[in-house]
DNA sequence: ACCTTACATGTAACTGTTGACATGTCAGTA
DNA sequence: TACTGACATGTCAACAGTTACATGTAAGGT
């Protein structure tokens, strides 16, 4: 039940609508961290407003509502952050495909492992265009976000593609050394 | 729904019954890829059967029931592993608490960092040592299964441990060159 | 004989999430 | 004026996953 913190962290730095958030949800958060549809972000918010953790600060047209936390809020994202972090549920399937790649035989692995290498690679490229635009950008604040996001994409897109590239080397070598 | 293809590699490398299954989902592939409880795992070994991918191989006291991949099971796991990889569900808590980390006052980043700094590279010496058991072993089969899962890990500790050093870095830098 | 621990599988209620459905506003344009 | 697309919020049924409950066997120690 991590929806609720996500909501604060993204409110605690500026205040959005329910539509807004569900477009942050939509970009580098939702793709690596945790995503969630304007389904449950919704009745989250009003959840979130009962509690008191955050409060409507504008309304504007077409019945958008503009929250911004509280300071009850704020409080309690600082505690969610700082306190010791518990044990996580995972769910990652690429993670998973990697893992499952030995039950393939070497032929067809190497097949899965060099998409792997060349997606990987081609999307840390994409991500160091992006970060390039402002390589030097505050941390904190809206921009930060994106700095800190970008910076952590990249870093595990290159660490997945030099793993598979290492992976692909280890299994070329063992096939050609003993072959079946 | 990634569950019955786990289930389907794990059985393809070698034939286990559901209670082994729950242990191996309790290591290093709950720890990183996917995880899953028994209460999950036995019904859809069931329904696994139902549908002609697995099948009882053995039956062993207490009630055993050990379960190998048929022909139908293991073409369905190859055609899975090979197939263009579909748009993927996250939920990560950890890399949330990353994002998140902008919405706190930097000097609190800088405790959350730094514990991340401190975790990730414990966690990584550790992995290096086991990997260190065997470095030569086979990448196939059961062992090659913890030699990938176990590299994989090093590198993700490793990344995370980098990137949170690099932010540390920087945020050092901004806060002393312009304190508010 | 009794107790404890690990082995081994299962059901059912509850909770959380998603997908389909639903409604309405506002701006631009044909 | 009518249409289209983006804006903006919402409900509800279906489904997935977890927790708590439930049962029983085998091995080893005291």
């Amino acid at each position: 039940m991590s929806l609720p913190h996500a909501l604060l962290g993204l409110l605690a730095v500026q205040p959005r609508s329910g539509y807004e958030l569900t477009k942050v949800f939509e970009q580098d958060l939702g793709r690596y961290a945790w995503q969630a549809g304007h389904t449950s972000i919704y009745p989250e918010l009003n959840r979130l407003a009962e509690s008191g953790l955050v409060e409507v600060s504008h309304e504007g047209a077409r019945g958008s509502r503009t929250y911004a936390v509280t300071e009850a809020g704020r409080s309690e994202l600082r505690n969610w952050l700082l306190s010791p972090p518990r044990q996580t549920r995972v769910r990652n399937e690429p993670v998973l495909r990697m893992f499952l790649l030995s039950a393939l035989e070497p032929a067809d692995a190497l097949v899965v492992l060099r998409t792997i290498a060349e997606n990987t690679d081609a999307s840390a490229t994409e991500l160091r265009k992006v970060r390039e635009v402002d390589p030097e950008g505050p941390m904190t604040g809206a921009e930060g976000f994106g700095q800190l996001a970008a910076e952590y994409g990249l870093r595990q897109y290159e660490a997945v593609r030099d793993w598979a590239r290492w992976a692909i080397e280890r299994l070329e070598r063992e096939t050609s050394a003993r072959p079946s």
